[in-house]
DNA sequence: CCTACCGATCGGTAGG
DNA sequence: CCTACCGATCGGTAGG
């Protein structure tokens, strides 16, 4: 992204309308993040924000648009603090172990106050109907479709049971994730992450493929 | 409870307060179990059953308490239709695995049209704070709690291995049943159940004793 | 249970 | 970005 600097020693150096539309959208996933997409108001936003209403109002032109464009935004931090620092790992069951400990880790740092934003606008959304249910759902499919793909790669890289349901384990390794954030939260305690890193390692053991072959080295008979 | 029946022949049997308190409960938890005990309006609870708001207002005296009394009538339905039924197998691993058999029921069988109650309340009021937030936190222990039991039940019954943390393996059966409750809500799928069924059986099946005693016989030497 | 009302807040518009 | 405003809805009260 190239920065259009200006020499005119404003206090701001980029665009200000785009600075403060990302300071919006920052106040808005903190808040949607504890009470929820739909408890996000333009007025509770500027009042928040110490600016008026309509001034939040004209960067979105409707409360529909700021909550999409909040649910997008988050979508874009569960990006850079999950899945970047997931897949750095080799592909495989590395990467896979990689995934969760980078969702856990990212519960823990408490990357938005309420938790994890997905888990909390998929308990909201479930049940409606909308664009925002459809975003959720198509949100989920991809975070446990790249799941899926890395059990499949590590099936194929003989370090997983190749008898494994792919989108089953997948589903296996994402409920503790799921559930770990939600005490987490509830109870104010961040160790119980630990017992999301501990579901995650039981279940991998138990579907380690018969013969484990870590290394190249061919089992002894 | 003793019917006060009255002779009078008006078209109602019981006291019309309780049953029109009862009414709305049932009409509220059905709202909020979609949109969640914070959409929980008295007007639209009022519009939906056709009575004026104050009609609604002078069952509960505050929002507030409204949905405090939903969210105990929630909880009482939840006692009904997973508890009890969970709670009629013999104690140890069959119990265990009736409960979880009766949670994936309830789901399946849409008791609310927007999914587990408790799972929605959960994802609502963990980042938040006030009594809803501590009531929810209340009937998790007690849940946890109750899985937990029978976890240390099924250990002394040698039906499970006695090295396994209580507390980590209720949670290891809770949260796929938590999960399949959202995925089944999010992609209007009941089937999607059958993936905590099958979670549920292989976190069980790894976990039971090295070796399984299942009749009185002991095992060969 | 009703009507009628209170002040506050909602999403959104007009006009600047 | 602002003030000023719209009709609708909010929780709650008064009086019956």
């Amino acid at each position: 992204m190239t920065n259009g600097e200006r020499d005119d020693g404003g206090p701001r150096r980029r665009s200000d309308g785009e600075q403060t539309h990302a300071q919006i959208l920052d106040a808005a996933m903190r808040l949607a993040s504890i009470e929820g997409l739909g408890s996000l108001t333009i007025g509770r936003l500027a009042r928040e924000l110490g600016v008026s209403k309509s001034g939040v109002f004209a960067h979105f032109r409707s409360r529909q648009r700021l909550q999409e464009e909040t649910l997008r935004a988050a979508e874009e931090v569960f990006q850079r603090e999950v899945l970047r620092p997931g897949l750095d790992a080799p592909e495989g069951l590395a990467r896979l172990k990689s995934l969760c400990n980078a969702y856990l880790s990212y519960v823990e740092r408490g990357v938005f106050p309420g938790g994890c934003f997905l888990a909390q606008v998929l308990a909201e959304f479930d049940a409606q109907t909308g664009p925002l249910h459809d975003a959720v759902a198509s949100g989920h499919k991809t975070w446990l479709g790249l799941m899926e793909e890395q059990v499949i790669t590590a099936q194929r890289l003989n370090e997983l049971d190749p008898a494994l349901h792919p989108q089953q384990f997948a589903f296996e390794l994402w409920a503790p994730l799921e559930l770990a954030n939600y005490l987490a939260t509830l109870h104010r305690d961040p160790t119980i992450t630990d017992w999301g890193r501990e579901a995650v390692r039981a279940t991998i053991t138990r579907a380690l493929p018969r013969t484990q072959v870590s290394t190249g080295v061919p089992p002894l008979a």
